[in-house]
DNA sequence: AGCATTACCCGCACGC
DNA sequence: TGCGTGCGGGTAATGC
């Protein structure tokens, strides 16, 4: 489920609860299933069993695509990947508390990860494709220290933001799907921000103008924000909740009109990852 | 040689 | 049934 929108609405709901599920801020950890070793990136599972049980968790970020769990002591991290979920289960705790029994969970079949709180409260790793990632660690920089800058945070100028893009020679789509050029957009968000922007996904980074790198950090915020309010996209079988997939401007819109000129959107490929752009109003430019 | 960029590939579910 | 596709990114391979 993850790009930075859907992250972040995913942060808001552990944070906060949702109607049928209640928060998670300055509950006490007890015990940790794992269900599919290779979900855990690090440490061990032994070591992840003796160091976080009696854990509090004092609060919980995002950074880039990464959600951060800030315990007391340790920072418990997740990286959804491609079809990641995290879910706060409190109704069925005698049933998610054992693995081994028959869960009558939506999705027991793919949950890889239970961590018990007090109170029978659970937070429950869904990762149907099992790319998903976990890390406990002292210092959150071990893992995600590499990652560029956020894309929303108000440091990041217009100016900045024109330096960096110039200084590379790639394509203007694969450069932003770079998590260590900036951190959070995905295949979605590069594609709607491109669109917006009047950007053609194969246009060199380092021939974009200062004007035009002003107009794309603009369009990629617009759009972020955008994607927050709307609680994120819920795409193929992988549902959340969100709905801003009903408001895209060129991702999987391959032959509907261009909501900026009319003109028929396309589907490429670059850098391997399917590409929905305007031929059109989205130009090359040198 | 050494950095920047590109190609493979990893489970699984779904639609054509 | 078989094949292409996919909200991602680590790593090997290649290019400059």
């Amino acid at each position: 489920m993850p790009e930075l929108p859907e992250v972040e609405t995913i942060a808001g709901y552990l944070r906060q609860g949702t109607a049928g599920s209640p928060g998670l801020i300055g509950r006490k950890a007890i015990k940790v299933h794992l269900l599919w070793s290779r979900s855990l990136e690090r440490p061990s599972e032994g070591e992840l069993q003796a160091r976080l049980p009696g854990q509090v968790l004092q609060s919980i970020t995002r950074r880039g695509k990464f959600l951060l769990l800030h315990f007391n002591l340790d920072t418990l991290l997740f990286h959804l990947r491609m079809s990641g979920d995290l879910v706060v289960d409190g109704n069925q705790a005698n049933l998610l508390t054992d693995p081994q029994s028959p869960i009558t969970h939506p999705q027991s079949s793919h949950i890889r990860f239970i961590l018990n709180f007090e109170d029978g409260i659970n937070l429950v790793f869904v990762d149907p494709r099992k790319f998903g990632r976990i890390w406990l660690v002292r210092d959150p920089g071990e893992v995600v220290g590499g990652l560029g800058p956020e894309p929303l945070d108000p440091d990041l100028t217009t100016g900045k933001f024109c330096q960096l893009l110039n200084a590379h020679r790639r394509l203007i789509k694969p450069l932003l799907l770079d998590q260590t050029f900036l951190a959070g957009l995905g295949n979605i968000y590069t594609d709607e921000s491109l669109n917006l922007a009047r950007l053609h996904p194969c246009q060199p980074a380092h021939l974009i103008s200062p004007a035009q790198a002003e107009v794309l950090l603009n369009a990629i915020r617009t759009i972020l924000r955008q994607a927050i309010n709307h609680r994120g996209a819920s795409i193929d079988w992988v549902y959340r909740g969100g709905n801003f997939q009903n408001h895209f401007r060129a991702y999987q819109r391959t032959g509907k009109p261009c909501l900026n000129c009319g003109s028929l959107i396309e589907r490429i490929v670059v850098g391997q990852r399917g590409t929905h752009y305007c031929p059109n109003c989205q130009v090359i430019v040198s």
